[in-house]
DNA sequence: ATATCTGTAACGACTATAGTTACAGTTAGC
DNA sequence: GCTAACTGTAACTATAGTCGTTACAGATAT
């Protein structure tokens, strides 16, 4: 599987971000702790901004902080701002519509999409930003 | 998200095999549904052998078949036999261990991890093979 | 023996992502 | 107004993963 290492950095950013929310964080102070490249996390940091979870400045002092409070937000706006696919992708090529599984198959396996989907909602959608902040500044893992 | 393409095609496949339990289904066969190359389908049902799903046999009359009833195959175990990966990667660098949050970030991370991992199981150990058999066989996609 | 399968290695084509450089546009502070 | 400091984004390269394909060794029913 070639993962999305993109929702790690979002909630990576994010916890960065909640430690203060009325300070305009600069992208290559957020690069550094994620240990990557300042235009990297600008580019992370659009789709965050596209879904509003975050507010940008541009211009000398400029910089990024929370659009809204650590508590209002959570995992599974996340995930949907940074993760434009699905957890497993249908047929590359459309199955053959002569076969009766061919010809259903399809239907069938995007109804576990949207099952699939709706577990891994149901789970991201318990974590604000502020309990990950919390687990993050306190160095439990343990959720 | 490079998504994988492996799981649905399991579950094609495997609705296939359990159209007959006592029959050897060829490769070639099955690829043929799947509209893909036989050696893409092998690569597959080695997976799939490997995780005890599926018997194949070797030489002429040889195939595949479940190496189980449909109804005692649920498709966590389908995801889990094709599916090494997460649904999310951790972060392809290390964090930087001097910031307070990429020192603990990769723990929290990798709790979120499991948990999601653990809401695909309760969604998908639900569906048996032999359940998506009938949805195939109805043409309909109602879970 | 022979024809028919699987298993697997090897290779090229394609795609997605990450990292990097470069630069236009915006803004605070002097 | 200038200048320095930021963001936003395009363009390019490097890298890695997947898919399709050819090729062939090994197994087995007849």
């Amino acid at each position: 599987m070639a993962a999305n290492s993109q929702f790690s950095m979002a909630v990576h950013v994010l916890s960065m971000l909640a430690r203060s929310k009325d300070e305009n964080f600069k992208s290559d102070y957020l690069a550094k702790s994620v240990n990557t490249n300042a235009v990297v996390v600008r580019r992370l940091l659009g789709q965050l901004n596209h879904a509003r979870l975050v507010m940008s400045q541009t211009g000398a002092n400029g910089g990024t902080r929370l659009a809204r409070c650590p508590k209002e937000i959570n995992l599974w706006e996340v995930y949907k701002a940074v993760n434009c696919g699905e957890v497993f992708a249908l047929h590359a090529k459309e199955p053959n519509k002569d076969c009766p599984v061919g010809k259903n198959i399809e239907a069938v396996l995007c109804c576990l999409q949207k099952d699939i989907d709706k577990g891994i909602q149901e789970k991201l959608s318990k974590y604000s930003l502020q309990s990950v902040f919390e687990m993050v500044a306190q160095g439990t893992a343990s959720a």
